[in-house]
DNA sequence: CACTCACTTTGCGCGAGCGCAAATTCTCTG
DNA sequence: CAGAGAATTTGCGCTCGCGCAAAGTGAGTG
């Protein structure tokens, strides 16, 4: 296996604060791996015997009721930690992990945890700032779904994306991977239906421009005026 | 100031793990405070200059949108930690806390966290044990706001807090605290309206038993049948 | 290059649950 | 113990968004 350099992580936020040599001690004992697009990276209710942090591509974080429902809980962006039940005291994944495009991405053992997050108390710390923003970034989704309409909704849940995977292009801010109505529909607790008269609709004001598998925000501005707007219980 | 005992604090989860000694260090820069009904213990937005537990009573936390919409979070009950953000690397409290009763809690300067919980892991580990939890649950109700309907989710929230606070009675096991219909529907996204019609409902079976601010289960192997019933999207 | 399958769009009807309003009941306060 | 206010109950109409159905549109594959 060849040796991982420090280059590859460092200027990641996980990683802030710590210095070359702690990057290269840190990265010691990591794999990098590769997923192929829509391959499982872990699963929801098995072991976690490994966490991650994402060095390329997108991750789609999946849960699925007992019933057979699906939700997509968040997706993660390039340099982000995920996987990272051990550090929350839990020995499973409460998730699953997909790779929504072709992902590369470092793994670590679990039990390592205690050891790294004491050596480099840095590392804890940005992780568990992570983990705070996350906490919050639920309790909104909870809030947003108990005080707003759908339409607000999917408005709020595609501002979100672009601000954490917008790419520029010629005719406004792309989401930078494939998303599906269907996706965005788990993501708002809406059906696939709603959500394509709502893109629709939206589309033929020139808020937003989509394709197959494709979203692009060609007007921001307005679309927050839909996310803010109407009157709430 | 009374010097405080460590028995106040022994088997508390937070504290698991801890020596009779130890127990003593953590206790000795902690505060104990009183809070009346309906008194905040502290305010969304505001610095969290300290972090705190609760030793007796049931805290309710509340966060208001920018639109002045509130939504309850959860609640907090004896032995649990809240008031955390600082260990989750935010500076000030996302949310209200208001005690729900009469409570007693013990507050300690952030400050000392990160010195607290190098020198006293267990009590990070345990505290980081909770935070897992917490953001789980914040999961689980996106799904269930997401794909139950406002049935199942009032059935759901109901059970959830007499599992967390149920206290046994002659009839049936009552939730600890005074509660109002307004509440349950700040909890589940629902209105106040929808919620008393379906207590109203659930009362008639013998399901559930309640008056006001009071809601005790009688029959909750029935409640959870309508937890779980009906048909899903 | 055609075929197939996944994704998307669109129409229509219906029902859960909200909004509004008003009456009722319980509890606390003076 | 009476009055006031908070909490609860209940009725009624309406709308948003789902359920169901079917057609349309790409994009990848053999």
């Amino acid at each position: 296996m060849p040796k991982l350099d420090a280059s590859l992580i460092a200027g990641l936020p996980p990683f802030e604060g710590l210095e070359k040599d702690e990057l290269e001690q840190v990265l010691a004992p990591a794999r990098s791996l590769r997923f192929e697009r829509e391959k499982p990276i872990f699963e929801q209710e098995a072991e976690a015997h490994f966490f991650f942090v994402l060095l390329d591509g997108h991750v789609r974080v999946v849960r699925t009721t007992p019933e057979g429902q699906q939700v997509i809980v968040r997706y993660i962006s390039e340099g982000e930690v995920f996987g990272i039940a051990t550090a929350l005291g839990r020995t499973a994944y409460p998730a699953t992990a997909i790779a929504a495009v072709d992902c590369v991405v470092l793994a670590w053992p679990s039990a390592l945890w205690p050891e790294l997050s004491t050596r480099f108390p840095a590392l804890g710390a940005n992780t568990y700032r992570t983990v705070g923003s996350r906490l919050q970034e639920a309790h909104t989704r909870v809030i947003e779904m108990s005080t707003e309409q759908v339409e607000q909704r999917v408005a709020h849940a595609l501002l979100r994306l672009v601000r954490q995977t917008g790419r520029k292009t010629g005719e406004g801010i792309e989401i930078d991977f494939p998303i599906t109505r269907q996706d965005i529909a788990e993501m708002t607790g809406a059906t696939l239906h709603t959500v394509s008269r709502l893109m629709s609709a939206w589309e033929g004001e020139g808020i937003v421009k989509s394709g197959r598998k494709r979203v692009t925000i060609s007007d921001p501005h307005r679309l927050m005026l839909k996310a803010e707007s109407r009157e709430q219980r």
